[in-house]
Parts: structure tokens; sequence; C-alpha cells
DNA sequence: GCGACTTTGTTCCTGCGTTCACAAGCGGCT
DNA sequence: AGCCGCTTGTGAACGCAGGAACAAAGTCGC
């Protein structure tokens, strides 16, 4: 049994099969049924060559001379993404960001249900949210088991984010993604992905202020 | 004039020292006085080799054979990343999100203050979020210009992203932080750094499925 | 005062990601 | 039917990030 294409296809090229796959589908409504790299590449935000070379991760499915055909390649990308089935979530801490989080309508057009909102304060246990009611923490194990939801998503504050760390990865949980400022340490064999607001501003910061430093530079 | 230290700093290196200083004001909340780099590193989640090269870009401020000094260490990475100064930032898009983001504690802590909320919502307009009111997106030009915000940050549709990006712009923003799921193009000398939550969760989700195709192939 | 231990700072090296450039292939025109 | 132009797919080179190992340096114990 031959391996036509390695399996392993690098993160980076992961990060941005997901953008080709909204670009596409944004594509497929407007009626387009066929697109060049490098028109598909400009509206991504990446070099052409790039592109192609991501794609060639997965087969080529392009028509030399033409492009590649809308429709298709948003399936092939979907199928390789796992996006094609609905993926069940589980969400901790309904503050302002999970609130916002479960409300997000980007999560369901892309194959993610949240099966399960959590909090630990009585004051929002009991509300309602995108068609959901917040549970208590103290059924997040229950929950897990019962849906079998194999991703996380932490929104809770620093403090209390390594402890729902250990819960969720002992429920049964394998991929996490984690909003609470701190760096999460899991249990082996679990996935901890870290979306920090603040470091990612901080980055933005550095940056512009890097360019205002070298263009003042230049001036003198 | 000599410059001691290459004025380059990898972006990479940026958002780990984000992360340090995050770990650092820790530390120093818990009385610690000095940190080895072991220690430091398996705290922020990075290899101690990898954070001694990161370190070793803003001038060596380590004590061999004892380690770092924590306040001064945090003072040093606060300057370079320019933490000190506080930034004037802009929020456009007061739905959900834009809500979490601006009563989001996080940013204040690390030098960002919001200076004007903007909606295109009547419904929104008046309301009072963090001790600021949300005003008409009429009025996103003239608060730029009268707060010299240098920082965007968009939270609305997709569909009104890339224009509420282009006004930023031209009103003199010079970074923008977009949440919209949609690759913005902005104008030249503007920064755009996307963080599309859709995104982190794809790849999130393709990794703990590669992971389990994994785990099977070698079990078979 | 001296030796040994600890920890930093640096250097080398390996691997990955990105970019450029070219050959291969397909449609359209004559 | 044959040629031309356009586009994909791939191969090679470049640059960069990450990891490991080693030398320098400072402190603690005797």
């Amino acid at each position: 049994m031959i391996q036509p294409r390695p399996r392993t296809i690098p993160e980076a090229t992961v990060a941005r099969l997901a953008v080709y796959l909204r670009v596409l589908s944004g594509l497929a409504d407007g009626g387009r049924t066929t697109v060049s790299s490098g028109e598909l590449a400009s509206a991504a935000g990446v070099n052409p060559a790039g592109l192609r070379k991501d794609l060639s991760h997965l087969g080529s499915c392009g028509v030399r001379g033409v492009g590649y055909e809308v429709s298709a390649l948003r399936e092939r990308i979907a199928h390789v993404l796992g996006a094609e089935q609905s993926r069940a979530c589980v969400l901790v801490g309904i503050g302002n960001l999970g609130t916002a989080l479960a409300d997000y309508a980007g999560f369901g057009s892309r194959g993610f249900r949240f099966v399960g909102l959590f909090d630990a304060s009585p004051a929002q246990v009991g509300r309602e949210i995108g068609g959901l009611t917040v549970q208590p923490i103290s059924e997040l194990e229950s929950t897990v088991t019962a849906t079998d939801a194999a991703i996380g998503v932490i929104a809770t504050p620093a403090d209390v984010a390594q402890s729902v760390c250990d819960r969720l990865a002992a429920a049964g949980v394998r991929s996490i993604l984690n909003f609470a400022p701190v760096t999460l340490t899991p249990p082996p064999g679990v996935d901890v992905r870290p979306v920090d607001l603040s470091v990612e501003l901080q980055v933005l910061a550095f940056l512009g202020q890097q360019r205002t430093a070298r263009a003042a530079e230049v001036t003198a």
C-alpha cells in the first residue's frame, strides 16, 4: 500500500488552507466557478507560488492553463481539514468573551457546534446563549462524556484556567483553545493552542513602533 | 555612533517576549526576586536555550550562576516592547466580541487604553462600556485625529471591515488588529494583524485529527 | 583564598518555511 | 491539426527559527 501524499501537512500550511477555504466560500457565493492561483493568493494575502505549494500538499486539483475549480477545491480543502463533519465543542467561562464566542456565527458555519456552556458563577448559570443554556461547572465531566466532545475552549480568568484544562483533559477532551492569559501545561496527549489577545496587540504595537523608528532613521 | 544591538528582533521572539513579560509579572506579584532561565522557560512553555537566545536580543541582563532579576528583566522587556507608555486605541464594531474586547482588563494592564468605541447601529450608540460611551461611526475620524490614536481594532462584520480599515488608515491609524473573518488589504504603511478565531479552531481540530489518525496507524 | 558548581551567553548545526524560476500540460485560435 | 499563450506543479536555493552543546563568569562552600 502506497502513500501517494505524505500525511504530514505543515502547520503553517494548515492555517492558510483555512483561509483559502473562507475565500473560496466567498467566491462561490459570488457565482465564480474558476480561480487562478494569482487571484486566490491576492485575495488571501499570500504569495502565489506559496499558495500552489500549499495546494500541492493535498494532491493536484487544478487545471493547467485555466486555474482551479472553485467548488471542487473548496470541497477538497474542507475534506482534508475535516470541516465536513460537525465537531462537538464545549466552552468554559461565560464572561464577556465567552458570551461572544458562544454567539459567534463563524464557528457554526465551519463545522463547529457548541454542545455545552459552563460557568462557575451562579449568576451566569441558566442564561440562554445561542440556543444553549449555561450549565454549572460541576456538570462539565458528564456533558463531555455524554456528547463525546473532543474540543474545549477556555475563556475563564487566568487563575482557574489550569484546573479547567486538567478537568477537560481528564474528561476526554483532546484539543483545547485557550483564551486565558496563562501558559497551560496540558497532560500528555492533549494539544493546547493559546490565543492571547494582549500578546497580539503588543506584537502589533512593537512592529508599528519599529517601523516608525526605521522611518525616522532613514529621514535622519 | 555604534549600534550595540541589531534593531531587528524576530517577530516570533517579540511574541514570546510578551509572554515572558506576563510570566514575570506573575512572579513579581508572588514575591520572587530572581529566576533561572529553566524555570522561566518552563513557565512560558518554551525551550530554555531558546529563551536565553530571545533574551540575548535585548542585551544580557542576567547574572551567571544566579539567574535573572525579576523586576529588572521585566522592566527591560517592557521598555523594548514599548509597554511603558500608554497607547491610545480605537475599537470599531461593538457587537458581542467588541463588547468583550472593550471590557477586557488585560489590555489596560499592558499599556493599551481605548479612547474611542464606535458602532454603526444606533442601538449600540450611547451604551457605556468600561467607562467609555459608544459613539456613532461618523465620529471615527475626528476622534482618531483628536486622540492621535495609532492603533485600531476591527470587530465588525466581514462585509464592512475593509471600508473601516480604509477609514482608519486615512485617519492616521498605522496598526490594525483585525477580528473580522476577511483578509484586509491595507494601504501602504499600515500593518494589519489578523486574528481569525475560526482559523484557530480549524487548525486545532486538524492537529487533533492528525494525531488521532497517527495513533490509529501505529496501533494497526 | 581557592576550588567546584551553577547558570548565562554564544556558537554551531539541523530542519523547516518561503521564494524564485522553470518544465509540463491544457485550452483556444488559426 | 498544429501552434501559442497561459497556468499549474515541482525542483532548487535562500533565509530563518529551533535545539543542542560548549565556553565564560560569577557565587557558594571549605
